[in-house]
Parts: C-alpha cells; sequence; structure tokens
RNA sequence: GGGGGUGUAGCUCAGUCGGCAGAGCAUCGGCCUUUUAAGCCGCUGGUCGUGGGUUCGAGUCCCACCGCCCCCA
C-alpha cells in the first residue's frame, strides 16, 4: 500500500447507494497517512462531532433513499483518506467508512462497558425464557425474561438476507452468531449491518436466542462500530495459509486461526504456571542486565550494539547465568529468571535470533536436584496441558499425572513414567561403535563426516560426533538425561568427585530437541579461571573472539558461592512440546522475518 | 553448503503440447426477515516473484537472481 502517493477524491456512493448523507464523508481532513500533519485524531475529531451533534440520526431511512449511481472515484490530492495507490478494495472499504460517518457513528468506536467475551455470552442463552417469550412475546404486558448480552467482536461472516441480517463474530474466546432484524434492531444499528464489512470490529446488545436450525445467537436490540477494516480479510473458508504471511501479519494470523490464538493462551498459561512451580519451591525470581558489556554464560555468537553515553560497545546477553550466580553469592538462596537470550547465530525450525529461556539457580544443591526438578517440573507442565485439552466434562482428577503422553508431531511422548537416563559416554559407543577414549579414531570419523576438526582440541572433535551422531539415537518420544558430560567441554561445571575427567552436568532431550541442562556449579574461583583458560585454549579462533574472561564473576566467587545446582531450560522449545507446533515460529509471537522487499 | 519444492487477482488455488489470463471466495450493482462457507441474477478485479534468452508467439521452455517451505550436511 502506498500511503505517499496521491490522493483522489471521496467515492461519493457508500455501499447499496443507498444513502444520501454518504456525502458527509467528503471533508477535509488530515490524517495519519501525512505524518506532518499534526494530532492524528483531527479527521476522527470531525466524526466524533458530527457524533455529538446528531448521534444515529433519526432521518436515515436506510431503504428509502433514492438510488442512483455515483461518479467514480478521481484524483483529488487535497484528500489524504483517497490514497491513490491504494488497491481498489482499499478504496471502497474508505467509502464504506463513510458511510457509517455519514451515519453519525464513529467507524471508530469508542469506550464499551460491561463487554462480555463471546463464549461466556453463548452459556447465558435460558432456553426456558427463550421458549417464554416465543409464546408470549406479543402480550401486552409481558417482560422479556431473556437474558441480554453485550458483546464485541470481528465479522467473519456477513449473510445480507435483505431485511434481516446475520453476523457471525469472533473473539479470542470463540465465535458467535448475530441477527440483526430490520423489525428489532435499532436504526443505526441495521444501517450499519449494511454498510459493514468483513473484518470490521462491531459492537452488539441484545438478547439470546436460539434459532430454527439451532444456533445461540444474540438478537441485536443495537449494533455500533468499534473498528473499520480497511484491509481485506483472507478467505473466508481457506483463511490465512501461507506461512510467511502468517508470521508478518500475525495480527491476522491470529484472529483468521483460531489455533494460533489457542496456541498462545496456552503459551502464556504455560509460563504463568512455570513461574508459580518455581515460586511455590522458594525461588525468588530476579532480572538482569540484558545490555553487557561482555558476553558470558554460554559459547555463543553475541549481537554486539553501542552505548552512546558512555562510548562503548556492548553486547545483548547470551545467557543469564553469570548475573544468577553473582546472587548466590550476594546471599539469595534460589533464584531464577525467566527472559529474552539474543544469539546470532542461526534461523530454523529450532533456532529464533531472540528466545526465552529460564535459568534457576539452588544453593547447597547440585545437578541431580535440577534433574528431580526439571523432571517433575515437566510432568507437571505436561499434566496442565493434558487437562487443558481435555473434553471438558473429564474430571481432571481422572488424568494421572504418571500417565500423561502428549502428542509431538507423528509421535506421542511420554512425560508420566520417570524420565530415560544415559551417560555421555554410553550414548556415544552406542551410536559411533567405538571407545570414546580412541580420539584418533573420533578426528577419522569427524573427518570422514565433514564435521568441524581442524584446530579443535579432542575432546571437541568428540563433541561434534557425539551431537552429530549420538544425539539423533536418543528415543524421542522418551525424555531423556545424557549425563556425565566430559569436564573438558563443561567450563562452568565442578567435576564429578570420583571422577575429575567428568562433569556433575546433564542435558535434556525431549522429542529430538534439546531442550535444557542442568550443572552442579563451580564454585572454586581458581579452578573457574583454570577451566576457562584451558577451553579458551581448545576454542578455535573464531570461538577465542567472542569467548571472553568474565574478572568481575570470577571476584563474586572470590568473594564466596555456596555450592549450587544451576538449570537452564529453553521456554519455546518446551511451549514448542507441549503445543505440538513442529516450529519455533509457531510459538513466538513475532518471530523475526526478513525485511520485505 | 547440497538436494527437492514453491512464487499466478485482496485470499485459497487451477492453468494440458508454447497459442486470447482462469475458478471459488471477497468486492461492486439487483432481489430476499431464520441464514450456517446462505442463495439467485449481473459486473469488476492481473507487474503470472525479478531480469535476461529462445521463439512468429512464453504463466508455460532455457539462464541468472530474489523470497519462502521441506530434506540433508
Amino acid at each position: 500500500m502506498d500511503l505517499a502517493g496521491e490522493f483522489v477524491e471521496p467515492v461519493h456512493a457508500p455501499r447499496r447507494q443507498r444513502h444520501p448523507g454518504a456525502a458527509l464523508g467528503q471533508r477535509q481532513g488530515r490524517g495519519p497517512a501525512d505524518p506532518a500533519a499534526g494530532p492524528r485524531h483531527d479527521r476522527h475529531l470531525v466524526g466524533q462531532d458530527a457524533h455529538r451533534l446528531a448521534p444515529f440520526r433519526a432521518s436515515v431511512r436506510p431503504d428509502a433513499a433514492p438510488r442512483r449511481r455515483m461518479a467514480p472515484a478521481m484524483p483529488d490530492a487535497t484528500d489524504p483518506a483517497r490514497p491513490a495507490g491504494a488497491h481498489p478494495l482499499e478504496q471502497q472499504r474508505r467509502a464504506n467508512r463513510d458511510a457509517v460517518a455519514a451515519l453519525g457513528a464513529d467507524p471508530y468506536g469508542s469506550r464499551a462497558d460491561g463487554l462480555i467475551p463471546l463464549a461466556d455470552a453463548a452459556r447465558l442463552y435460558d432456553p426456558d425464557a427463550d421458549a417464554a417469550f416465543k409464546a408470549h412475546g406479543q402480550e401486552a404486558g409481558f417482560t422479556d425474561p431473556r437474558p441480554v448480552a453485550h458483546v464485541a467482536g470481528r465479522v467473519m461472516l456477513h449473510r445480507d438476507n435483505g431485511k434481516l441480517i446475520w453476523l457471525n463474530l469472533r473473539d479470542a474466546s470463540g465465535d458467535l452468531q448475530v441477527a440483526v432484524s430490520r423489525r428489532d434492531c435499532d436504526e443505526a444499528g441495521f444501517a450499519l449491518a449494511k454498510v459493514c464489512d468483513l473484518g470490521d470490529i462491531v459492537v452488539a446488545r441484545g438478547p439470546l436466542v436460539r434459532t430454527r436450525t439451532g444456533e445461540i445467537t444474540v438478537w441485536a436490540s443495537s449494533l455500533r462500530m468499534g473498528a473499520k477494516s480497511l484491509a481485506p480479510p483472507p478467505e473466508k473458508w481457506a483463511g490465512l495459509a501461507d506461512p510467511e504471511l502468517r508470521y508478518r501479519k500475525r495480527y491476522i494470523d491470529l484472529y483468521a486461526n483460531p489455533d494460533v490464538m489457542r496456541v498462545f493462551r496456552l503459551r502464556s498459561a504455560i509460563v504463568a504456571r512455570l513461574r508459580r512451580f518455581f515460586d511455590e519451591r522458594g525461588f525468588l525470581e530476579v532480572e538482569t542486565p540484558v545490555l553487557q558489556p561482555k558476553p558470558g554464560g554460554a559459547a555463543a555468537r553475541p549481537f554486539w550494539s553501542h552505548l552512546n553515553a558512555l562510548d562503548m560497545p556492548v553486547v545483548l546477553r547470551i545467557a543469564t547465568e553469570l548475573h544468577l550466580k553473582r546472587l548466590l553469592v550476594g546471599g539469595m538462596p534460589r533464584v531464577y529468571e525467566i527472559g529474552r537470550i539474543f544469539r546470532n547465530e542461526g534461523l530454523d525450525r529450532q533456532h529464533n535470533p531472540e528466545f526465552t529461556s529460564i535459568e534457576a539457580y539452588q544453593a547447597f544443591g547440585d545437578c541431580w536436584a535440577m534433574l528431580d526438578l526439571t523432571e517433575a517440573l515437566l510432568r507437571e507442565l505436561a499434566h496442565f496441558v493434558a487437562v487443558a485439552a481435555s473434553d471438558p466434562d473429564t474430571d481432571p482428577r481422572d488424568l494421572d499425572p504418571a500417565s500423561v503422553r502428549l502428542p509431538f508431531g507423528g509421535i506421542e511422548i511420554d512425560y508420566g513414567s520417570p524420565f530415560a537416563r544415559v551417560t555421555y559416554r554410553d550414548l556415544f559407543e552406542r551410536a559411533l561403535g567405538f571407545p570414546i577414549s580412541d580420539t584418533g579414531r573420533a578426528r577419522a570419523e569427524a573427518e570422514r563426516r565433514g564435521l568441524r576438526h581442524e584446530g579443535l582440541a579432542d575432546p571437541f572433535v568428540v563433541n561434534e560426533l557425539f551431537e552429530a551422531v549420538a544425539e539423533p539415537t536418543i528415543d524421542p518420544t522418551t525424555p531423556t538425561f545424557v549425563t556425565d558430560y566430559p569436564s573438558a567441554i563443561s567450563p562452568l561445571t565442578r567435576p564429578l568427585a570420583d571422577d575429575p575427567t567428568l562433569a556433575g552436568r546433564w542435558d535434556l532431550f525431549v522429542g529430538g530437541m534439546e531442550i535444557g541442562t542442568a550443572y552442579t556449579e563451580l564454585n572454586d574461583p581458581d579452578a573457574q579461571v583454570a577451566r576457562f583458560t584451558e577451553q579458551l585454549a581448545g576454542a578455535d579462533e573464531e570461538e577465542r573472539a567472542y569467548r571472553t574472561l568474565d574478572e568481575d564473576f570470577i571476584e563474586a566467587l572470590r568473594v564466596g558461592m555456596p555450592p549450587a545446582g544451576g538449570l537452564g531450560l529453553g521456554v519455546d522449545r518446551i511451549v514448542m512440546l507441549l503445543t505440538n507446533q513442529r516450529s519455533i515460529r509457531d510459538v513466538i509471537l513475532f518471530p523475526f522475518m526478513r525485511p520485505v522487499g
């Protein structure tokens, strides 16, 4: 749409061409299309004033006006409401907006109190009252016993039967039919129903009835405009299907595809539940810096920015880890943070440049304490989702958390049974078929498979193989903890007491995705410095560029951090699993998209 | 990085062997007071992703580029 283009004269003819007052829509004004034009409400005030002077003027007779062909739109640079470059469908809608204004109504609505969700309105229906009204409604002195609903929604379907117009509205709770009858609705409401377009937001009030075909319906006594939609909506049956358009135009996707609304409402509920889980266990929710002088807490390429006030480079955080541990040093015994993490790496079905993690730290815990916590958390969340998805008539108590299974793609994941555990070494040797200690063979294998190996220390070469070959062999239907990672690739982790080459660490895999990791945190400052240094030596040149030693974090460890278990989980991936979405873009409202053009 | 698919009206999609650019929905006009993707009648609406090439003629064939999706690494 080219808002900067030339303008055309108003289309004098509103839809149906029945309203001589439509010419009132012709007016001068400076609208949002002109950014230099001062307060953007100016032109709307015209409509509002008209509303105040003559609200829903009674002289408008929707079906009594002369019918005549109006002139087609002509270019006119004086009216910003008619961008010449606008699509004809939009120009028509602008004309229809003017038709609404000509009725004396504000096309952009106003405050409405006492609105209830459409699904709640449908539940208000009272069959006895409906029957009583049908039997006695015409009798003198009869008081209408039917419950009245006041609702708002977007017009999804519009069926004009002449003197009776059917609208199907949609809001976040669902759909509901509204009937606008010439006989029973006020004149302004009926006139509006005649000129409203698919996609408009309207406000309706009226008693609840059941139609001949059995559909619960608001039989409107009044109908008002909530907001005019200038954009043609997607096809009413097939909807918006193009995945790219869905992500770019999420505001359309959300109302056009109810399942999308369901997923994001569920995501919100899952995150609330997640928060409650940690709150109940004495974890304090905190917020730590997103802007940092140096990246830390993970091995990932950061986004760089610049702080003008101090004329210094800054990065967006790649983890919350190092600050949360500082809080353990300060004396907070249990902390967690749900927050946005930024990693300057690839985009695919499992990766968005910004994503949400939860990290939790527990003083005097270890990775095994975090393992129990994580297993309990996922089982609880899965149970919660299973209950939410179950038949409303099912008693939630009948859904045993120990038998919860949820679909994911073509498989079903078992969250009820105890999660599986396998050591890093066993998984490697089972998948590769040679001892993990045979680093010569590992290098040859990495070479053969075209994996990164040159300039990498042995444990990193082994890990490349592990990720490429061993991880995919994990049963996706069984949540699996991989334990006993090599210390050499776990720089923030305390070694196991009985084997210092192994780290107190696990990674959790579910549905073929890595969804989290936990450490027995390293709290010896000298050992920490040694591990960082050692890892830097093993890193390739590119990694060294963004791996840095955080001196202040070391200083915190010198002050003394209690032994601790630390946990990090990918919230987006957990939501993917629980809502059965195969792409991270389907659980992030506004995933990163390449700019158009 | 490699392979496959895809891009046509606002939306969802057809388009045969290279021969006038199509359908449904939406829009616009007419009719209709119980419809259910309402129905009936009539009319609109196109940079066939972009740029080259072959050809009398290209949505279609060839080349390059761009975007998106899937698989593999």
